[in-house]
DNA sequence: ACTTGTTTTAAACACTTGTTTAAAATAGTT
DNA sequence: AACTATTTTAAACAAGTGTTTAAAACAAGT
C-alpha cells in the first residue's frame, strides 16, 4: 500500500479550516497539527512545508470561489435571467463559505503571497463560457447597458461578496444580532437583484 | 519635560504603516521597530504591548475611516447631490487609504480581535448629522425609494470600498496594469453613482 | 520469522516571537 | 558641580515558530 490518505486528507481538511478563518500568518503549523488530531511532523511530511501546503489551499479555495458561477453561465436562458439567478446563487454559496471572498482578497494583497498569476487560469474557464460574448451581442442590440466587463465584474462582485465580508463591521455598526443580520442580508440581496437588473438592463431606451 | 514624543510619534507612525499593510498577526514589534529606527524595547516602553499599540492603531484608523463621511452629511444639499457628492468623497479618499477598508474588515473578523463594540461610538456621530432621518422623511415623501438604513448603507459601502479592497484580485483576473486599473476605477465610480442614485430616488412614480 | 517500505512519533534544531531587565546615555534642576 | 528623572540601549528571558532527525510502529511480501 502506497498512502494512507486518510491523515493527508485530514491535515489537508484542518488546514483548510484554520487558514480560511485565520489567515496564512495567522495560525501556526502546530495549530493545523492540531486541529488535525495529528502529529506536527506529518504536515511536512505530508506537504513539505507551511507555505506549500497554503499554496495548495489557496489554489483550491480560488478554484472553488471562481467555480461556483460557473454553471449558471452555461445554461441557456436570458442574460438577465441568468443575472438574477447568478446573484441568489452567489448569496447562497457566500452564506456557507462567509470566509472565502476575504481569505482570498487578503491573500491576494500579501507581499509574498500569490499575487503570482497562476489563478487567471481558472478564470479564462468563465471566459470560455461566452459569457462576455454574450454580454457585447446584448449591449449591440441595446438591451444591455454599454459598459466596460470589468464594471460588470465590480458591480456584481462588490454587492455580493461585501455584505458578507463585512457582517462583523455592519452588525456592530447597526447593533444587529447575527440572527437579525441574516435576515436584513435575505432582503439586502432582493435589492441588489433589482438594482443591478435594472442599471444594466434598462426597460426605456434612454439607454445612451 | 516631560517626554521627547518625537520618537513615541516615530513609533506610531511606523505600527500604522505596518499595521494597515500586514494586519496584527503579519508582523512583529521588531519590525514596527525597525520601521521607526528605533529600539525594539521602546515599543514596550511608550506603549506596554504590541497589542495596545495596535488598539490604539485601530481606534485611530476606525475614525479616519468613519469620519471620512461626517462633513457631506452635514452641508444642506438635497438628498441626492448629498449621495452624489459622497460617493465621490468615499472614492478619492479610499484611493489614497486603500488598505483601510480590508484592514478594518478584517480585524474585525478576528477572534481575539476588536469586535468589542466601543467603535459605535464615532458611528453615534453619524446619526448625529441627521442624515438617517433625513432618508426617512424623504422616504416618507416618496422621493426615496422603501429601503432599510442596513441595506443603505449596505448598498453604498460595497459600492465604495470593494473596488478598492479587490484591486489586486480583479486586476489578475482582467490581466490589468496599475494604471490601467486607476483608469477602470474612475470609470466605475461614475457607474456606482449613476446606479445607486437611480435606484434609492427613482424618477418615475413607480417606488412600489 | 525476517525483510522491505511506509507511516507515525517524540525530540531536537536554529530562529523568531513578545516582553523584561539592568545598565548606559541624555537631559533638567539646583 | 552633583543629583534626579527620563530616555535609549544591548542583552537576556521564556515561549513559540517552521523544519529536520532518528528511532519507533506498522503493514505486506517472501
Amino acid at each position: 500500500m502506497k498512502k494512507d490518505a486518510s491523515t493527508e486528507e485530514k491535515i489537508k481538511a484542518a488546514a483548510k479550516e484554520v487558514f480560511l478563518a485565520k489567515g496564512f500568518a495567522g495560525c501556526s503549523s502546530r495549530e493545523i497539527a492540531k486541529a488535525a488530531g495529528e502529529n506536527v511532523a506529518l504536515v511536512n511530511y505530508y506537504f513539505r512545508s507551511k507555505g506549500q501546503l497554503f499554496e495548495l489551499i489557496f489554489k483550491a479555495a480560488m478554484e472553488d470561489f471562481l467555480l461556483s458561477m460557473l454553471q449558471v453561465f452555461s445554461s441557456d436562458q436570458s442574460l438577465e435571467q441568468k443575472m438574477r439567478i447568478f446573484i441568489e446563487n452567489e448569496f447562497e454559496f457566500l452564506s456557507k463559505h462567509p470566509e472565502l471572498p476575504s481569505f482570498i482578497i487578503n491573500e491576494m494583497n500579501r507581499e509574498e503571497g500569490c499575487a503570482s498569476g497562476e489563478h487567471t487560469l481558472h478564470f479564462e474557464k468563465i471566459a470560455e463560457t461566452g459569457i462576455f460574448n454574450e454580454c457585447a451581442e446584448a449591449q449591440q442590440k441595446g438591451i444591455m447597458r454599454e459598459i466596460s466587463l470589468i464594471s460588470i465584474t465590480l458591480l456584481v462582485m462588490s454587492n455580493c461578496q461585501y455584505p458578507i465580508m463585512a457582517k462583523n463591521l455592519i452588525k456592530n455598526m447597526h447593533h444587529l444580532s447575527d440572527d437579525e443580520y441574516s435576515i436584513q442580508l435575505k432582503n439586502h440581496q432582493q435589492h441588489v437583484i433589482e438594482m443591478l437588473v435594472n442599471y444594466l438592463f434598462p426597460k426605456n431606451n434612454s439607454t445612451k
